[in-house]
DNA sequence: TTGGAACCTGAGTTCCGGTTTCGGTTGGTG
DNA sequence: CACCAACCGAAACCGGAACTCAGGTTCCAA
């Protein structure tokens, strides 16, 4: 589509990427969808709906449909900025001065954030389409990979882990974090530590073969 | 069942519970449509759709709703089966020459259960009203604290666990026997494993006060 | 100031899945 | 054998939620 015409005579005014720049009660628009988006998607989970955001949005629904053409696309790009989030804590979690201390707190903040956002848990549960994407386009596997190793090689991680465990330990803490069972409510800061026992090296050695 | 005569006309015959007999060919499609359900909420979990149950059942819809009056009571009586038998292999895991073993072998069960039924794992997960119920309906919190405190009195289970954290490991144990995300997929047997080193004794002694 | 493309709106369409209904069928008793 | 309540089944019914479209409105380059 490298700036097809379109007249809007000489100027017609593009983007770098090849997308046409938005008129300003377009990006207005667009902002406010995706902010109302986000806060009904974390409250309600995946099944907030979309006249809902429109309204919360003070839009229409075409307007919604406009900018993403379907409920999917709309989560999908809400999914992508949380990852992005990831990703950076996983960054910082590489600088800090013990390894240990970075790998753990990045997993106290995969529980967080989860905790923080219903929308999100369930897409990590429900959605692997979705998060797998997302996952990759953040760098996620590198940036585990990195800290699971980093930790290794300080010798407080057992050897047994790979970094393919980390997303299935976020996925699995994130269930909990939205769990309203009787005794399991509001009890997930609790796994968590129990888990990070569960990693500390040396381990007992006997964690089954990746399949 | 006590074989009641159930003549027919003045006598009305009650069962002992005040519930009739049921006739033959209504007990037969009873068992039809629990066989057919079972299966199928266990392969697609909790949206399979109450006509398949019925087509898969060989009966019509209208006798499905008949034996259950919602897809909720159809769900529920299927989850309260599931929970008898948690109740049964926890009984059977306080009968261990070794308490650890026990505990730990309840704790794998729990995870295959579900691994076994989509349906269960998604109840656990987002239906605390039905899962409470049946839990305690099976008695499960009364086995669960006697298995922790076997477990904690011959010294190999740490001692800040507290039973209501069983229902919470088996709830986020759950999720990832049926992630399908890349990475996490089928690797749940190793995060049962890291779980189950992080409850031995002594552990960190750091768990979160409970909320 | 103005022409017209881009944008917005929200009622209506469509699809989907749980539930109800009612005419026909059947088990089992007298 | 005959009767009838209990039972069966499948064709609607119905509400809810994603998505569309036919106008009216707004922005902005010239």
């Amino acid at each position: 589509m490298t700036t097809a015409t379109h007249k809007r005579p000489a100027s017609g005014e593009e983007l770098a990427g090849g997308r046409r720049a938005l008129r300003a009660d377009a990006r207005r628009n667009h902002e406010a969808v995706i902010a109302a988006a986000k806060k009904l998607f974390a409250d309600q989970g995946l099944d907030a709906q979309m006249p809902d955001v429109a309204r919360s949005a003070n839009v229409g629904v075409g307007t919604v449909y406009r900018h993403f053409p379907t409920k999917h696309d709309l989560i999908a790009a809400l999914v992508a900025e949380r990852f992005e989030r990831l990703a950076q804590k996983a960054r910082e979690a590489l600088q800090t001065e013990d390894a240990w201390e970075g790998i753990s707190d990045f997993i106290r903040f995969c529980a967080q954030i989860q905790a923080d956002d219903r929308g999100l848990c369930e897409v990590m549960g429900s959605r692997p389409d979705v998060m797998d994407a997302a996952a990759r386009a953040a760098g996620l596997p590198e940036l585990c990979d990195r800290l699971v190793k980093r930790a290794q090689r300080s010798g407080q991680l057992r050897r047994d882990l790979v970094w393919e465990d980390i997303p299935m330990i976020a996925c699995g803490l994130g269930r909990i974090t939205q769990a309203t069972v009787g005794p399991a409510t509001g009890r997930w800061p609790r796994l968590v530590e129990i888990i990070l026992d569960g990693l500390r090296a040396p381990g007992s050695g006997r964690l089954p073969r990746c399949p």
